[in-house]
DNA sequence: TTAATAGTGTCTATGAGACAGTATGCC
DNA sequence: GGCATACTGTCTCATAGACACTATTAA
């Protein structure tokens, strides 16, 4: 046998998107290293539990977020020698994506008072999270807003039904765009897979009833919904002028 | 302090193109478990080392890989439970991507014998490679293929000049395809900061001298290298016959 | 009716892929 | 010259984005 070395724990970051912003799930530590600071929920790994399971009982217990389906993967392993003073511990850090909750999110075992919050928010709070959360805070952002990109993962942030304007405010709100309607909704009805019509309709937003649709089957976009670029396509000088157009090379 | 609960350690997926083949480096393990088996690189982490570090290490050490410039990224954390018969042991897979060796890897300390093989070789070998490196290695693959369609990094597997039609059969070697050699000339000088002229030419392939190239310095490719698909875009049947292109919807 | 949201058509610019054709070296 | 490779031009089709327009409900 092996002499263990550091202690192996899950960290989570459990976003949804709520009143049209992206939030994350944090809580209150009660108790020491970082006590009163918030951090992301988490824990450490059972003997003889894998990783996933690890994370999925956490999110259980800490968050109160029970019944709720949810997208949960591993996001990155943060392991700095000192980012604990109690000691070496490894955080396998993972990214959870739920539908906007019911209520106010119950406070579990070890988590005085969970909470959602404003991604944005929370990255710019002072004090800043706890240990090197706002490191695995960003990682996390950033891994579903590439996701939405060529994956139909932005229903995991949607009721189990939902319409094609719920599904475009999800992409808004993680990517802190405005997107244009009209142009969402051909792409996400011709995409393959993306989405599925359950044949019915709902009116919740006033105006022409919006079909409903369900999560497609597909794994991954093709073609992928791309984020906006600043640069939208890095934007070569477009030859105007008289002349050839291309330059001379050498 | 915490009471350690398991023991961290690295391993490596690291990859190369020779040959017009991508291959994964290897080590026949000279102790149990799993003596004589082939395997990733790796090894336990030292105290006060953090992952990237330790990965590194056991580059330099398992692998006779001093000097070359390598690419080196996390990759995701195997530990299941059972999956080392000595004890809990997370380990932290890393990717790297390295230039054609210029000769055999020389085995480390405990790296009996380090090899390069073919992929799909080491991937259908039997017996398999040790623990769960199989799945590792699958994932660091995936992880490889994908990286090339949206970042530069296919130059990490060139050396430090390189021409186009050397980096179109990496392409070719990681993704499994034959690609156009003049749409990607164009593809690949038309992203900005793909590559960088260095000015200078050569002739090793015969024909007419090609131009060297660097590695630019852009962080992600715009527009992206996307792979050829299969179904070019889920193939929706082409109104060929006569009469009204549109059909009725509904 | 108006307001509001749902959904379609169409135009333009750009990129992907197919492939003809030109450039420049070595034999 | 012949051949091989490097590179460019051009055509076609698909997609992204802009935006006019129609559809269907509630008040």
């Amino acid at each position: 046998m092996l002499e263990p070395n550091c202690t192996l724990a899950v960290d989570l970051v459990v976003l949804t998107v709520a009143e049209d912003r992206l939030r994350v799930l944090t809580i209150r530590r009660g108790v020491a290293p970082y006590r009163g600071r918030r951090a992301l929920p988490g824990g450490f790994v059972l003997p003889g539990e894998d990783l996933l399971d690890a994370a999925e009982r956490e999110l259980r217990e800490e968050t109160g977020l029970g019944g709720l389906r949810v997208h949960l993967e591993q996001l990155a392993t943060y392991a700095a020698p000192g980012r604990d003073p109690r000691g070496r511990v490894a955080s396998v850090a993972h990214l959870a994506l739920v539908p906007p909750p019911p209520g106010r999110p119950t406070g579990g075992t070890d988590a005085a008072s969970a909470q959602w919050s404003d991604v944005a928010e929370v990255d710019a709070a002072s004090p800043p999270l706890a240990f090197d959360h706002r490191r695995i805070l960003r990682d996390g952002v950033e891994r579903a807003r590439s996701k939405l990109e060529y994956t139909p993962l932005a229903a995991a942030f949607c009721a189990a039904e939902f319409t094609v304007n719920e599904l475009r405010l999800v992409y808004e709100a993680v990517w802190g765009t405005k997107l244009d309607p009209r142009n969402f909704h051909r792409k996400v009805t011709g995409t393959p897979g993306f989405v599925e019509p359950t044949g019915s309709t709902t009116s919740r937003q006033g105006g022409r009833p919006a079909q409903l649709y369900r999560r497609g089957d597909a794994a991954v976009l093709h073609p992928a919904m791309l984020r906006p670029t600043a640069t939208p396509t890095a934007r070569r000088p477009r030859p105007t002028g008289p002349g050839p157009a291309t330059a001379i090379q050498r």
